[in-house]
DNA sequence: AAATTGCGCTAAAAGGTTTTATTTACTAAT
DNA sequence: ATTAGTAAATAAAACCTTTTAGCGCAATTT
């Protein structure tokens, strides 16, 4: 690791041209008839000294950096930290490197932080896109980077997506609770034009529709503090004599059990989506909606590989099921 | 964002040189004395167009890439996920970027993400260092890159290094168990060699020697699963007829509290190393020995960034103290 | 009058690759 | 004996910056 040596350096020693060496570094020996022989040599030579190309001056001159951009809502967000985590080895294997930022829901960082991906030249994006970010991702489109978005798109926008079937996970949750015997049936939700919170919201409804029930549904600012949060879940929760409630994240389902915490209410039958380590463990463990994670992130990668090869044009869009994992917080209500 | 402008498309615009219009860009404008009026033309110009440079290119002429490595365990976990989002907020003023990878503690993993992040020639790392990392991290020193470890640190090499007072803070914890009247104290740790580990370790057999208390410890292996590993923590708790435990880091704690539920025994007094949402949320809820994760984060970057700037010359180590955050799960035991 | 200094700017090298276009040295065919 | 063709390798351009060294001129100093 001391001194860096360069391709021109083993050009030297060879006693041969620095183009020889490179076509070989780069597998293209065949393809320029490089005699065997010399190849070999050069292979040997070079497993020996250790030689790696520079890195940046490879990029500068090909166009390709072999990152791709990560561009999420919130890193310390479990859902969002797996999904990383996977998609990093996933990548890795393929010989590609990751760079991440999170935007906690913030147009202007996220413009800001593809921006500056951009200016490093990153070969592709993954993006859980904030609500405005629908231009930046059509320049990004213009420029003829590849984007997959996911966990939410625009509908105006042609772009590859992968996410969740938000609508028959609310759909399935919120029939459970209807047939575990629940009458008053609540729903929590953000102030935001995000698709999956729309297509959550759907599904609650459509599920409420279908089982003549009444609907109660609370927002919650996104930029709200904790406990913002937590008095207005209490409000919807108590004078609204809820018995059931269906979260649409697991963060907002966090603040309604420290609510249940703090102002000592007893939290009723409950569903979250998006599991959580918190959620088995609790006492009674939390029924979920869970997204199928792996899949997701592989999907996300495959896409984007694919599109980097250029070996697909149309847009591709993917919808994966989700699973109810049902626990002890939706036990069937003692009927009267 | 359509098509790149150059730098050579602005001197050309403006009928100037190439190197005038980077003096200018790089505020070297009075240094090498180029008039106001030329300068504010060229200012203004850019900033019209949009000039951005090309990074590749400036960091193949610089050798600075602005781009920090961020080697963390495990992403996942909240501790380091936490860790992870400050540092990049932090970093991310002043103008570097990070990138990021987990080792899960595999240090051939380690070695290899460093090689990687030494060749795409980031400017400086930090790291919490696997087991077995010693060599490779000399090795950066050597090629005089900077580098500051968290977390833990190698005792036989000078380093700079942020983490917690591990001591004090198993010390306290456990002193605390013994001032709730428990006398069967526990401490579940790792199979690891790693300096945090023997810290917690140390600070709890001191406590329990001022106590003059038997100790009671148990090693899981760092490649455990979760199911092996709660099946040891429900036979060291249960067979010992411990009345309190100490977890040495938070998962282990969770695995504990999964066993718990699992094989049905109910759990002792606890506490655990690190916060997690989770434990605030538990009935009881669980008192826990808190790192100063902000301050840690803020320190890593500040060292970091002074030795980027060759601005100190002695290395740091930096100890900061824990907080022992008291819950329900260490209530004072009736005493007989 | 000659030498030095200061000003405002620039040509060209350097950074380390990949890739295009070309050369060289053969062999085979006319 | 010349031409054509091909295998094996290479020189040089290109990628886009920053930075070194220096130019031409006017004003000042010796």
């Amino acid at each position: 690791m001391k001194k860096r040596i360069l391709i021109s350096d083993i050009a030297k020693a060879l006693g041969i041209s620095v183009t020889t060496v490179s076509f070989i570094l780069n597998d293209k020996a065949k393809e320029k008839r490089i005699s065997e022989a010399l190849t070999k040599r050069v292979l040997d030579y070079v497993k020996k000294v250790g030689y790696k190309p520079n890195e940046l001056a490879k990029s500068l001159r090909t166009g390709k950096t072999k990152i791709l951009g990560l561009i999420i809502e919130d890193i310390s967000n479990p859902f969002f930290g797996n999904i990383a985590r996977l998609i990093e080895s996933k990548v890795y294997e393929q010989g590609y490197r990751i760079i991440y930022c999170s935007t906690n829901n913030d147009v202007d960082k996220a413009r800001e932080l593809i921006q500056m991906f951009y200016d490093r030249q990153v070969d592709g994006f993954i993006i859980t896109p904030s609500d405005g970010l629908e231009d930046t991702v059509k320049q990004l489109q213009q420029s003829n980077i590849p984007v997959v978005l996911f966990d939410r798109y625009f509908p105006n926008l042609e772009t590859d997506y992968v996410g969740a079937d938000n609508f028959q996970g609310a759909f399935d949750a919120t029939n459970h609770l209807c047939q575990q015997g629940y009458k008053r049936i609540g729903f929590v939700s953000l102030y935001s034009d995000q698709t999956q919170m729309k297509e959550r919201s759907d599904g609650y409804l459509k599920a409420m529709d279908n089982n003549k029930q009444q609907s109660f549904i609370q927002k919650v600012q996104m930029d709200a503090s904790d406990d913002e949060a937590m008095e207005s879940l209490k409000d919807f929760i108590c004078e609204n004599r809820l018995d059931a409630v269906l979260f649409s994240t697991n963060y907002l389902a966090i603040s309604g059990l420290k609510a249940s915490k703090k102002y000592n209410f007893a939290m009723p039958a409950m569903i979250a989506f998006d599991d959580h380590t918190v959620f088995k463990l609790l006492e009674p463990s939390i029924t979920v909606v869970s997204q199928p994670i792996k899949e997701i992130a592989e999907n996300l990668i495959n896409i984007l590989l694919l599109r980097l090869q250029g070996k697909i044009k149309a847009t591709r869009k993917l919808v994966l099921p989700c699973e109810l994992k049902i626990r002890e917080s939706t036990k069937a209500k003692a009927t009267l």
